[in-house]
DNA sequence: TACGAAACGTCAATGGTGTTGGCATAAGGT
DNA sequence: ACCTTATGCCAACACCATTGACGTTTCGTA
């Protein structure tokens, strides 16, 4: 073992770097936060991040055991800033589909964050709400613990798998991100009627409709799906 | 520019390595996955590439632009392998379930190839031929082109997006994993019902579920939901 | 059959990466 | 005021992708 990594709350002793920084393992990780925006998902390194605090590289093992704890510690972040604000209000459709769409939106907040981290489980405090809560409004709306635990399975991958696979694209560099959004206009909208008849007679609406995330309708119809196995279907209906 | 990349059609002069292996673009490309197997998502380097080949790591940038070409070459290839031996039965719900759930495996038969690639678009002939499939199955089953394309997107994504969630977990480092699959035995089993009254009561139902992928449930949910919204359902009901 | 061009494997070097052991020093508790 | 030690810094290691120069082999052509 190298250095022992001291737990933050056990911090007492703060010198602060050459350059008059003193260091944190929140500041670290926000300033993590800021490379990662400014110089995409593969610019975090130990280096740049330490040139950025003002403090030697190697002084980031003091708070964390290597770049994966700290990648950890991002992820934990994102999804402590996912759940800030959110409340149950009795409508367990209309608060699930909030929830989701708000640890959606926390991850693409920080597309290249969200890369490194969405499909990593931390356990940590923040996760382990989100889960109590959404269990708690399957539950609370009656479903047997076997199909809410099914349900919610089904939910918070779908939510993380969507973060993900939309943060990826907004990830990527400039240049290849709008070259994957023309595509369609550039490859598919071009396609034969006679080869690829079904493609060619709805590419309007694929041009239009597939640079957006299919992320809302999926999850529409993953409540929809449940709300009708679930005998009490909660609140309003669907109309 | 440095070497300029010749076509594998334009090869013509063969010469062996030192040990005496003749490189193609297809053995390098097989062979990559195969490291990918056995030394993990990030074991795939130019230098142990080259080692394996017997060639020097350099010779690579003949075939390959770059590690990034490479990867490319190898979503295609396993793009490749999850559409061959479909074919559309008559069923779309069924034939719809079972090309996502094709698709899912074929990604996670190479997990560590599966998260360099799933969420990269190619456009390539083998994604264009599952897409017209697609597209035709929902436009043959009676949905009109606006509700098919928006089928036809959270199906396709949520496929995409489950494949690449589900390879992340199986391409962790062996004690990681192990790691992330004995948390919920670890941690949730472990909560008090005082604090965490839903995910205690549910606790063996969780360590029993959690280790699944989940597709295959949200799956179900998906195509269940379009099928209610189509005025044709198809095939058998929902049992 | 001999030649010349170029395909392509190899070598060596560059500038990057994460990570670690040793060392000096400043900050607290006492 | 002292002593412990947390913590920042330095130098080094082993690895990485990539490239430019070089030599050898292989082929089309004469």
């Amino acid at each position: 073992m190298p250095k022992p990594v001291v737990s933050e709350s056990a911090r007492r002793r703060r010198r602060p770097t050459k350059n008059g920084v003193v260091l944190s393992e929140d500041l670290i990780v926000r300033t993590a936060l800021r490379m990662l925006r400014e110089h995409g998902s593969a610019g975090l390194t130990v280096r740049r991040l330490g040139l950025a605090l003002g403090a030697d590289p190697s002084t980031l093992y003091r708070y964390f055991a290597g770049i994966d704890d700290l990648t950890l510690a991002i992820g934990d972040l994102l999804i402590g800033r996912a759940m800030t604000g959110w409340h149950v209000t009795g409508d367990w459709q209309a608060d699930l589909r909030e929830l989701g769409l708000r640890i959606h939106a926390a991850y693409l907040e920080h597309p290249q964050a969200a890369v490194l981290t969405a499909s990593r489980i931390s356990g940590k405090s923040h996760e382990i709400a989100a889960d109590e809560a959404i269990l708690g409004l399957l539950r609370g709306a009656g479903f047997p613990d076997r199909e809410a635990v099914r349900v919610y399975h089904a939910f918070i991958d779908m939510t993380l798998a969507f973060a993900a696979l939309d943060a990826a694209s907004l990830a990527l560099p400039e240049e290849t991100r709008t070259a994957d959004e023309e595509m369609w206009q550039a490859t598919y909208a071009r396609l034969s009627p006679g080869t690829h008849p079904n493609i060619a007679a709805v590419a309007p609406l694929l041009v239009a409709d597939m640079n957006d995330s299919a992320y809302p309708a999926a999850l529409d119809m993953l409540l929809a799906s449940a709300a009708r196995d679930c005998g009490d279907n909660g609140a309003t209906g669907h109309g």
